[in-house]
DNA sequence: TGGATTTTTATGGGCGTCAATGGATCGTTA
DNA sequence: TAACGATCCATTGACGCCCATAAAAATCCA
């Protein structure tokens, strides 16, 4: 199964495209063929930092597989299903492998000039660069004060 | 299966009209060749929020699904049936993929200049853009303290 | 191994189509 | 005939699609 990794830094230009960086767009692509479903990439919110998450089908159908754990018509459904399925924005990849990032999502994240993009194994993010560099810095120490918990693993 | 996803806002016009998404158009035009029934839009009051659920066939048979599960003639039965079906209004959708959204389930939303679509799955809420900001941003902190609960998925 | 060539990516711009919206027309009915 | 509903028409702006250029990477060949 196919993961993303690495980051990318790309452009927005005047129109509010950006590309996908090739290697996430293959996985992008196998995933959505995988699935039987035409190519499209879900973007929301995320949580708990100021960025998007976003991810191909696989990651639309972990949704689902939240969502319908609940039963019909409760109000625990309702919830989630707005927080889940109203924030997604589901974005079309062009001929030329851009998206267009709406407004609302852009500034979530504080997107500008450029966006970077951040692998995380089944869905990547998208990053304002800036923001993401002091994220990664602080990401660096805690791995560090973290190491000896790992035991010399990999 | 197409789910509906994603949020819009469109405006009322002064007869009352509202442009459905072309998105939940495309899934509801689907859902109805499927069922071999002519189109339209089942809508009714929310049950627990401020809000119109909407859906196509295949919300209707959902909600056929519930009931039918319901011993015949118990008050049960009549009650949920009364309460889904009662309020249920079939809208139809013009030649311009717009609906008129009658004034008695424009109260119950408190609908007025513009109205904001929300897809949920297996249907779609319509709700005053500023109610649906206020709930969206609950419904998010809700998963936010969950989150763990639902193990680290989205 | 080094250099040349071909292929992929990223990015910018132009253009046609479709969706959203406002307004007009026509028919029906009270 | 006035009011309302349904269908049709027109405008505008956004979005999808295509092409052009340039940089970078991969490939090939001497």
């Amino acid at each position: 199964m196919d993961r993303f990794v690495s980051t990318f830094t790309n452009k927005i230009d005047a129109k509010g495209r950006v590309s996908v960086p090739a290697p996430f767009r293959a996985i992008l692509e196998r995933d959505a063929y995988a699935a039987g479903e035409s190519r499209g990439v879900y973007c929301y919110p995320s949580l708990d930092a100021p960025a998007l998450d976003a991810g191909g089908e696989r990651l639309a159908q972990k949704i689902d597989g939240l969502v319908a754990r609940l039963p019909d018509y409760s109000d625990e459904r309702d919830e989630l299903s707005v927080a889940l399925y109203g924030d997604v924005q589901v974005l079309s990849i062009d001929g030329d492998g851009r998206i267009v990032v709406p407004e609302s999502l852009r500034a979530h994240a504080g997107l500008s000039g450029s966006v970077t993009f951040v692998g995380l194994g089944d869905k990547f993010q998208m990053w304002e660069p800036g923001r993401f560099e002091a994220r990664r810095k602080l990401a660096r120490e805690k791995v560090h004060e973290h190491k000896r918990l790992l035991g010399g693993g990999a």
